[in-house]
RNA sequence: GCCCCCGUAGCCCAAUGGCAGAGGCAAGCCCCUUAAAAGGGCUGUGGUGUGGGUUCGAGUCCCACCGGGGGCACCA
């Protein structure tokens, strides 16, 4: 009778005594490293079902080299700031890290029963003044370097968190966490200054291309947003300087038929000519009404208003109308664009709206957008263009930049929808910021041996928010001296992004009690790069940028001797139920504490990886935990009654002969299968195996013959990656020492790969008439000879064949 | 609207351009059993979403369309 329970219960506090997963951090250890790294969780409760499949997942491939004989780095920690901590406690009168550390314990249990094998002696969280004080200093490394700062601006609000959000997380005008629409705020906010490394954030990913999943890279790339254009100064007429204004399209400037500003840009206000301004004041104030969600709306009307003043053409000495609209943004190139109606969708729907002229300038063999509406951005030659006439579109954006260049009006230029990381927010459970406002020193950090500034001691209402930082009111511990003067001074209330938490951890799990810096330098020198990265594809612009610009920064300061911290990248798929996510609302929601309590560890982990390639979707629904459960109770039976009939160290070669080859071939195979992520194959290879091993007892050899015990063995180690708890059973009644995870990976021997015969299709016009059996290196003349000879083959044939493919040694196709 | 991925048996899924089926679920049948459960075994008529194309040969490569999923969507 298989017991999982009675397994489990047998196993977890032996495995405690045996600690195999212990780091070793011995110099002298051969073995080469593997650091394996599983997007570490926010104690949010229990585990769920989708940890039960990414620690499933980061498991596998963490045993899978633990046997293999590399020195495997798999640590765990906990992503442990954050709003949810906050919430819970002011709605419990609690203090945020009673609810954290009380759910970290949970979980930290459900990883043991759930039989991860991490290193737990470098555990991790990031809410420990411990961890944070490192958040503080790398903050004042940052901002020595002029990679944090201030400034103030509009910025994105979340009225239902209370707090500001970085670009990233707000998606389709909404915040990323609660799904509230967002509001603009001018506000002044602490940003770090990732758009100094926009071009090495995408030109590093070529690194990491087969590495990450394709879409990542696109998302990130996407996000970045590079393009290559130039930027060309206008004269704006009553105007000193002139404006410049960033274009894709600079061989399109004789196109040039207006020029619009953004009305939300300063720039607006100071070139509206007296007559227009109270035209422009109401057009404004029409469009802060707007949400982002319907600003952002493609379907949206074009809008506008004449400023009554006029922009000089800087090539032909055209005067064309400056009008502000809301299609051009303030905050992307300069706020400033020259409109191309005839060449760009946008100024073309602009044109028509308000009457202004189009001017095709790029023949392109398509019908007039003046009169068709529709835009043609393409490729063609150039018309109405002076010295760019009869150009293709790279050689006239060469010529006119090289144009503007000579007279000093333009240049070449690059841009990025990227913006800098916002990185502080009004809300309590999270990291303070180290500065301290003087108001005569200005913004002062905090000196390094006076890290951490911890958080003070606050709980329940005092947490509500209210629009400020909570840490707003603690008056004791904002009020402070001036570090450099003695004045009075005041602490900054404001706690970062937990995405700066997580944008350096894993260099931490390297040596987690180092005192002397964020990360023992030496030992992220051994140990990084990470080798492999599991986790949800919701982080491919949240973290996983976050995470490429803090190595690149880092790398600058010589702290790490990498660029990119992941080399490889999986994106496990979501599990889902009836072909829906998992909610409250649906009531369709699977509990993985339940599912374990009904089918056991084993189960549950070998259904996770079973159900299909580890990047699709799992709906619970399609799988079978009890059919898991049966296959691995079959299996158990065999290890069992192999150990009965045989003792350790038996001569496998004198065991039967065709079982050892499917062993072997087993082996073979399912190593392959594991080196290239695909579990669930692996685990069918497994149940071959099985079940070759089953008739090899029942109807074969016998249970006592050396090639059963073979067959068992393996398997034993094949599914500790898998079914720890019964491949740890198996390999005690086998006569083992525990621990199975320690035995080492099989390795098969290739005698036992090669077949004496092998079946060969004979094919006629691709229709096969015959099979031969034929020796695995027979040569393409004697196969094809062979072929044309086979009496089944005759009948088809008619004469001599127009063709003959052959492919030894498995098939022949005539071609009659 | 643009880009990417995926459509194989009732279901989940396999198949270096070479016999469409490895494994599992469900279903049916058989053995074991007084019986049931447990256990052991047997059973696959879909020709790979549709239509073209390339090839001696296409589930696999190319094109178009249909269906599903995802990303981007005033970024000049």
């Amino acid at each position: 009778m298989y017991d999982p329970q009675a397994l489990q219960a047998k196993w977890l506090p032996r495995w405690e005594e045996l600690d195999t997963f212990a780091g070793v951090e011995d110099p002298e250890d051969p073995r080469p490293r593997r650091y394996m790294l599983d997007m570490f969780p926010y104690p949010s409760g229990d585990l769920h079902m989708g940890h039960g499949e990414v620690f499933a997942i980061g498991d596998v491939l963490a045993r899978y080299w633990f046997q293999k004989g590399y020195n495997v780095l798999h640590p765990i920690g906990w992503d442990s700031f954050g709003l949810p901590a906050e919430n819970a406690a002011i709605r419990r009168n609690l203090h945020p890290a009673e609810w954290t550390y009380a759910n970290i314990d949970t979980q930290a249990n459900s990883f043991k029963r759930y039989a991860v094998s991490f290193d737990w002696s470098r555990r991790l969280h990031t809410s420990d003044p411990e961890y944070y004080r490192w958040n503080q200093w790398l903050f004042i490394r940052f901002f020595e370097r002029g990679l944090a700062y201030r400034k103030g601006g509009l910025v994105n609000w979340c009225p239902v968190d209370q707090t500001v959000l970085a670009n990233e997380q707000v998606v389709a005008g909404r915040c990323e966490r609660c799904d509230a629409e967002v509001v603009r705020r001018e506000l002044t906010q602490w940003y770090f200054k990732i758009t100094d490394y926009a071009d090495r954030l995408v030109d590093d990913m070529a690194q990491l291309e087969g590495g990450w999943p394709e879409r990542v890279l696109t998302m990130q790339r996407n996000w970045i947003g590079r393009s290559t254009g130039a930027d060309v100064e206008f004269p704006i007429e009553g105007r000193d300087e002139p404006v410049t204004v960033y274009t894709t399209r600079p061989d399109t400037l004789y196109g040039a038929t207006f020029f619009v500003v953004a009305p939300d840009a300063a720039l607006a206000e100071e070139i509206v000519a007296p007559e227009q301004r109270e035209a422009l004041a109401a057009y404004r104030a029409q469009v802060a009404k707007l949400s982002d969600i319907e600003r952002l709306s493609t379907e949206k009307e074009k809008t506008g208003v004449f400023l009554g003043t006029y922009a000089i053409n800087p090539v032909n000495g055209e005067r064309i109308p400056v009008w502000a609209a809301d299609y051009v943004l303030s905050d992307y190139g300069h706020g400033a664009i020259m409109a191309v109606p005839a060449h760009d969708q946008r100024d073309l729907d602009f044109a028509r709206k308000f009457g202004l002229p189009v001017r095709v300038v790029v023949h392109t063999g398509l019908a007039d957008p003046g009169e068709t509406g529709v835009a043609t951005p393409g490729e063609g030659t150039l018309v109405n263009s002076g010295p760019l006439d009869g150009l293709a579109k790279a050689d006239a954006i060469r010529k006119i930049i090289e144009i503007l260049g000579e007279r000093g009006t333009g240049r070449a230029a690059v841009n990025f929808r990227l913006r800098d990381w916002l990185l502080s927010r009004q809300r309590f459970w999270g990291t303070p910021i180290p500065i301290i406002h003087c108001l005569d020193c200005g913004e002062v950090p905090v000196p390094d041996d006076q890290l951490p500034v911890t958080l003070p001691d606050m709980r329940g209402e005092a947490l509500a928010p209210k629009g400020i930082s909570p840490l707003a009111s603690a008056e004791e511990w904002v009020n402070v001296a001036c570090p450099k003067c003695s004045g009075p001074a005041k602490r900054d209330t404001d706690t970062m992004d937990t995405f700066v938490d997580s944008s350096w951890y894993y260099l931490r799990y390297c040596d987690p009690d180092y005192t002397d810096g964020p990360f023992n330098v030496e030992r992220v020198r051994k140990w990084g790069p990470i080798d492999q990265y599991v986790g949800g594809v919701e982080h491919a612009v949240l973290h996983l940028l976050y995470s490429r610009f803090f190595i690149k920064v880092l790398h600058d300061m010589g702290m790490v001797d990498f660029t990119e911290p992941f080399l490889r990248l999986l994106n496990q798929g979501q599990v889902i139920n009836q072909g829906k996510a998992m909610s409250k609302n649906l009531g369709n929601g699977v509990d993985l504490g339940e599912q374990i309590d009904a089918y056991g560890v084993d189960a549950v982990r070998f259904t996770m990886l079973f159900a299909g390639p580890p990047e699709d979707d799992i709906d619970w629904a399609d799988v079978s935990p009890a059919a898991s459960q049966k296959f691995l109770a079959r299996a158990l039976r065999v290890m069992v009654e192999a150990g009965a009939a045989s003792a350790p160290g038996a001569d496998f070669a004198t065991g039967d002969l065709e079982l050892r080859k499917v062993t072997h071939r087993t082996i073979d195979e399912v190593t392959r299968l594991l080196d290239s992520y695909r579990y669930n194959v692996a685990l069918a290879r497994m149940m071959e195996l099985t079940t070759a091993a089953r008739r090899a007892i029942d109807s074969g050899p016998g249970a006592a013959d050396p090639a059963v015990r073979e067959a068992a063995e393996t398997l034993a180690v094949m599914l500790s990656l898998v079914a720890p708890y019964t491949a740890e059973e198996g390999w005690e009644r086998l006569g083992h020492t525990p621990s199975v995870a320690k035995a080492g990976w099989p390795v098969a021997d290739p005698a036992l790969l090669v077949q004496e015969s092998v079946t060969c299709v004979v094919q006629v016009a691709g229709k096969v008439r015959d099979r031969l059996e034929v020796s695995p290196d027979i040569a393409d003349a004697e196969l094809e000879s062979l072929a044309l000879a086979s009496e089944k083959v005759q009948p088809y044939l008619d004469g001599a064949p127009r063709k003959v493919i052959v492919r030894a040694p498995k098939l022949v196709n005539i071609v009659p």
